[in-house]
DNA sequence: CAGGATCCTTTACGATACTG
DNA sequence: CAGTATCGTAAAGGATCCTG
């Protein structure tokens, strides 16, 4: 019965959340989710729109970040023969399977906040907005 | 036209973006997905069983991040009179609303590996596993 | 415009040791 | 058992200047 165990719940347990480790090693950091619910939200944008964009990031992490996300095919980096050149990122197909997560995302952060207003709680460290 | 400009796309744009950061906000850092991922799928457990189910993770860090999600209501922390005292961590009903973020993190995170494995891509720092 | 290089500060994280 | 205290490292983050 359990020589094939690759079926057992503590299998299966083990499986889900190495799976959820993958998929936060591929978006770690502070700025990758954010990063791609713009894109998603925006399409092309260029890295001073980007900039503009995600409020509080630095032109540094934002450089990084991109490149990950590149190397992993997430997004899509073009350089266009404009002077001075521009430089347009996009997400890839591949990226866009990352939507229902972003969606889940927002959704909670929205019902969340709303929770917070319904209880008349007033914003302090101890629940960060 | 714009005097409500509560439903015009950018403003829409703009609180989904934030909703995303106040999500992020909340589950920061390396390890609270995956006790969240943990608790969901064992139930109530100590603190020594949380020490042993998540691979790498220290005891501070389980402890401060405990303590994270216990004032955002997301986990219940029972102290048992038992000698010496145990300590029982479970998911609140708040906590389980994360769930679908979970499932997706975790669905996305099988299908990425699944790619690797059919690309035959070999694991590197470029693919990290 | 799109960034890389440099320097500096702060926060996150980890290992070890210790306490009720 | 369930943590806290202390220390040290690594990564995040910001500011400024520089280049093609």
């Amino acid at each position: 019965m359990h020589t094939n165990n690759s079926h057992d719940p503590g299998t299966i347990c083990k499986a889900k959340i190495h799976a959820i480790k993958d998929t936060m090693g591929i978006l770690s950091g502070k700025w990758k989710f954010h990063i791609i619910g713009t894109l998603l939200l925006h399409g092309t944008l260029r890295f001073m729109d980007l900039l503009r964009e995600i409020d509080g990031i630095g032109a540094k992490m934002l450089s990084k970040e991109l490149q990950d996300m590149e190397v992993n095919s997430l997004i899509k980096r073009t350089v266009k023969n404009t002077k001075p050149i521009t430089v347009e990122y996009e997400i890839t197909e591949y990226g866009k399977t990352l939507s229902p997560i972003i969606e889940e995302l927002a959704k909670w952060g929205t019902s969340y906040r709303e929770s917070l207003h319904k209880k008349q709680i007033h914003i302090a460290k101890k629940f960060p907005l």
